[in-house]
DNA sequence: TCTATATATTCAACTTGGTAGAATAAATGG
DNA sequence: CCATTTATTCTACCAAGTTGAATATATAGA
């Protein structure tokens, strides 16, 4: 593929990677689903989560590792997604966009 | 319509509005484009922000109002383009959500 | 006035990203 | 092996991104 960070991350990509970050070890599905429940008001369905979390592995900004079989009861093993670097550089790429967009724009629009 | 901001907003889409803020009273296709290129590495075509343009006054977010017949020398009358209230919230919005994302997750993503 | 030229916008067509509901899978305790 | 719990995958559609080519409009000069 294309090993840079040229490609577009679209928004909700974006704050799924952002999400990653903010989960650390514990990042999973259902907990990214939570976790821009949590952060955002407008709530993202699993099946978006997941379809985005496959397109971001695809393109080589994330990977995955199925979990332990059972920590406690029931249920279905976690797979764990974990932020790589060419994903690191992307996020960021598209935040400094953005930054660079706003700058000069006077103080209402300096809310990064 | 819906005359709130809860509608979602594109990465390109917030990226024409904020350009429309720099270049006030000379906001124009090709200006926007222009803004675009300079402020940004990757270069959107005309095509692609005439799109977008469209869509976003489709939406509310941006109206329009045609230039004066001739200014100075050849060529069609300048579409001038406006952000209006609507548009001006929905890209607070957006900038604000993402705020919202990176908040708490290290000094190497505070790059809003 | 017709035509070459400059400037600007619109159109058509396709790819990528966003969205969610339903289906499926896997694990545990009875 | 069945009911229940937890988690992921599938399917299918709509919205946004992208661009090349076509079209429109204005001016100046032959």
């Amino acid at each position: 593929m294309d090993q840079d960070q040229n490609k577009r991350l679209g928004e909700v990509e974006l704050l799924v990677l952002l999400a990653l970050v903010s989960l650390g070890e514990d990042a999973y599905g259902v907990a990214v689903q939570k976790e821009l429940a949590r952060r955002t008001r407008r709530a993202t369905s699993f099946g978006t989560v997941y379809t985005t979390l496959a397109r971001l592995e695809a393109k080589g900004f994330i990977d995955a590792r199925l979990g332990d079989p059972t920590p406690e009861r029931g249920g279905r093993r976690k797979k764990y997604f974990r932020l790589l670097p060419t994903g690191r550089r992307a996020a960021t790429a598209s935040l400094r966009l953005l930054r660079t967009m706003t700058r000069g724009l006077g103080a209402s629009w300096q809310l990064l």
